[in-house]
DNA sequence: TTGTACGCGTTATCAT
DNA sequence: ATGATAACGCGTACAA
C-alpha cells in the first residue's frame, strides 16, 4: 500500500509498547500475556491494521504466492485449469499470479523471470508452442525454485508433471471415427515440439495401427503457432482437401485448432461432401454448435488442482524432493453429431 | 527469488566498493564515474544480477504493477479486455496481476485488499454482480490509490470510467428485433444493481418507446448471480414461456446470460415456435452456433487499452487529478440468423 | 566522485 | 513478559 498504511509501529505508539511486542501479539506468541494480546488485537482491529506482505516477503524470503504461466487465458482449457489452481491455492493461503505467453517463447522468458523476481514460491507452467529452449526455467529450478509442469510438459527438467491421458484420449477419438466408418482420417495438430502434440499423434497412430489402417504422413498437419494465426489452420484444411485421396474425417489436437478448423470446414462446407469431425477442446459450447460437436474433454479443473497440490507439497517440503510423480488424468469423449457418419 | 540471489552487496564486495556506489551506478547516476559504471555493469552482467522488486517496492512504495479485478476470465469479454490491458501495461513497463471474483462480493473485497497490500500502483475494476457496497474500494481510493472502473462502473466513486455504449447498443439490438417484426421482446439481464444492467435496460426501453410498443415489466427477468448458476437462466426462460402473452423474441444483456439462455431455448425448441434471439456477448463462436448468433459485440480490447491508459495517467500524474473522463466506446451489432424472422 | 547511515515494515535473536 | 536491535535488499540524504 502506498499511502499512510497502518503498521505495527502505529499500534506500538498508540499503546506505548514496542513493535516486537506488537508483532508477537499479532502472531499469537506464547510469550505474550493474554491481556496485552487482547489490547493489541483490539487496537489492530480499530486501526484496521493489515500486515504488509511486501515487507513480510522481504523478511521471510517467501511470498505465499505462486506464479502461473499459460499460453492463453481465453482458452477454455486454461481458464478452467486456473480455476482449479485458485481453488487449491486460496484454500491453502496462497495467492495466484497469472501470466500469458500467447505462444511466444520470448514472452515466456519474460514472464518466468518476472514471476521469479517477484518472489513467487513456486511456478506452474504449461509451455508455449514457441518454446525451443528451457534454460530460463532450468536456471531457476536448479537454484531450488519449485516448478510443476502441467499440460505441456517436458522430460528435460526433473519434476512433477500433470497431464491428461493424451495418448488414450487420442486413441479413443480416432477409434471412434474408425468405428463410424471413416477411412481417411486427417490429423491437424499443434507445434511438433510440444509434449501434447507427440502424445496425441501417437494415440492417433496406435488406433490406426490397431485397425490396420496405414499411417499416411500427408494427412498430418502441424500448426507451429498453435493456431494463434487462423490462416495457419485454414491453409492446413485447404491442403488436406486438395489431396488426391481426400480425408473423410478430421481429428484436431487442441482447443484453438479445433475451433478454427471447425470454422474453416464450415466455410467450405457447401462445396464439400460430409466430413467427420472431432477434436480436443474444453469449450462448453459444443452442444450449441452446428453440427453439435464431438469432443475430447480434458479434466482441466482437476489438472489445475493436482498440479497445485504437488507444487505446494514441493514448496512446503522440509527436504529436497527426489521422487517425482507423473500424474495422468483420464479424458472424456463426448459424442455428438459432428463425428457421426451419415448413412 | 528465494535462493542465493545476487544482490548489490555481492557486487560491492566483488569490486571492493560500497553498495551505494553500486546502486547509483546501476541507476546510471550522473555522480558516478564512467569507469566505475562500466565496472559495475560488467560485474552485474557477469553475476547475472537482477534487482529485487520486493525490496524496491518496500523502499519506493510502488511496484510498477497494476491490479485487475474481473468477474471471470473465462468470459470472452474479460479475456479480451485483459489482453488490451496487458498490451498497454507491458509497453509502459508495468506488470499486470489478474484476479477473479466469480461475481462474489466477498471475493471482490478479498481481492481488492490483497492487491492493495501487494502494493499495486493502481486498480482496474469491473464490479461483481454481488457487490452491494463500495466501502472496500472507496477506502483505498480516498487514501489516494488510483482506480479506474471499466464495464461495470459506479457513480459513487469519482474517477475515470470506461464503458461500451450500452444504451445505444441495446437500443440498436432491440430496434433490430422490432424491424424484424417481433412484437413481444423479452429481456433477460444481469443483477439489477450493475451499471450495465441499468443502461442496457434503458436502451431496450427507448427502442420500445420509439416504436410505440408498451413496456411490459413481466418480460424483464433479472439474473442476480449474473448467470453463474445456469438454472437461474433456465428458470427465467421457462417463466417467460409460460406467460399468457408469450414473447416472440429474447434479448439478453450479458455474455454468460446470452449463452446459457441460448442453451435453454435450444433445449426447449422442439416444443417451441420460432423465437428471435440476440444478446450481448463477445464470443468468437457466434458464426458456429445453430442458428448462427446475432450479437452485440463490445470493443473489449479497446476498453482494456483505454482504461489502462487512463489508469497510468493517474498513477503518473504529478498532482491530484480532478477532471475525470467517462469514456464511451461504440458497440457493434453483428446480424446473423438467430434474429431473422422466418417468413 | 564515493562512502556512511538510515529507513521502508516485518520478524528473529538476544537481552532484560 | 517485554524491549532493543539487527537484518531482509534497496535507494538516497548527507558527509567526506
Amino acid at each position: 500500500m502506498r499511502f499512510e498504511a497502518v503498521t505495527i509501529k502505529d499500534i506500538a505508539k498508540e499503546l506505548g509498547i514496542s513493535t516486537s511486542t506488537v508483532s508477537r501479539a499479532l502472531r499469537d506468541s506464547y510469550e505474550i500475556s493474554a491481556e496485552t494480546k487482547k489490547l493489541v488485537l483490539e487496537c489492530a482491529e480499530r486501526l484496521d491494521y493489515r500486515p504488509n506482505p511486501i515487507a513480510q516477503s522481504l523478511k521471510e524470503r517467501r511470498s505465499k504466492s505462486i506464479g502461473v504461466v499459460v499460453s492463453e487465458i481465453a482458452n477454455n482449457f486454461f481458464s478452467q485449469a486456473i480455476n482449479g489452481i485458485e481453488s487449491i491455492a486460496y484454500s491453502r493461503g496462497y495467492n495466484v499470479i497469472i501470466t500469458q505467453t500467447h505462444e511466444s517463447y520470448e514472452r515466456e522468458v519474460v514472464n518466468v523471470h518476472h514471476l521469479a523476481s517477484r518472489s513467487v514460491d513456486g511456478l506452474l507452467i504449461s509451455l508455449s508452442s514457441g518454446t525451443h529452449d528451457l534454460e530460463h526455467i532450468r536456471e531457476l529450478h536448479d537454484k531450488g525454485l519449485p516448478v510443476v509442469f502441467f499440460d505441456r510438459v517436458t522430460s528435460e527438467i526433473k519434476t512433477h508433471n500433470v497431464v491428461a491421458n493424451n495418448h488414450l484420449g487420442s486413441f479413443h477419438a480416432t477409434e471412434h471415427l474408425i468405428y463410424q466408418g471413416y477411412k481417411q482420417i486427417a490429423h491437424i495438430t499443434n507445434a511438433p515440439e510440444l509434449s501434447i502434440t507427440k502424445e496425441r499423434l501417437e494415440g492417433y497412430k496406435s488406433a490406426l495401427e490397431k485397425h490396420a489402417i496405414p499411417f499416411n504422413e500427408k494427412l498430418v498437419k502441424y500448426c507451429h503457432h498453435g493456431g494463434m494465426k487462423e490462416d495457419e489452420i485454414e491453409k492446413a484444411v485447404k491442403e488436406l482437401l486438395s489431396l488426391k485421396t481426400k480425408p473423410d474425417a478430421i481429428f484436431t489436437a487442441s482447443d484453438r485448432v479445433t475451433i478454427a478448423c471447425l470454422r474453416a470446414v464450415k466455410n467450405l462446407k457447401k462445396k464439400m461432401p460430409h466430413l467427420g469431425f472431432t477434436g480436443f477442446t474444453n469449450t462448453t459450447f459444443g452442444d450449441l454448435f452446428s453440427p453439435t460437436l464431438t469432443v475430447i474433454r480434458q479434466p482441466a479443473f482437476e489438472i489445475g488442482e493436482v498440479a497445485t497440490e504437488l507444487l505446494l507439497s514441493l514448496i512446503e517440503a522440509k527436504r529436497p524432493v527426489q521422487d517425482f510423480t507423473n500424474k495422468v488424468l483420464d479424458t472424456e469423449l463426448i459424442i455428438r453429431e459432428s463425428s457421426i457418419k451419415a448413412t
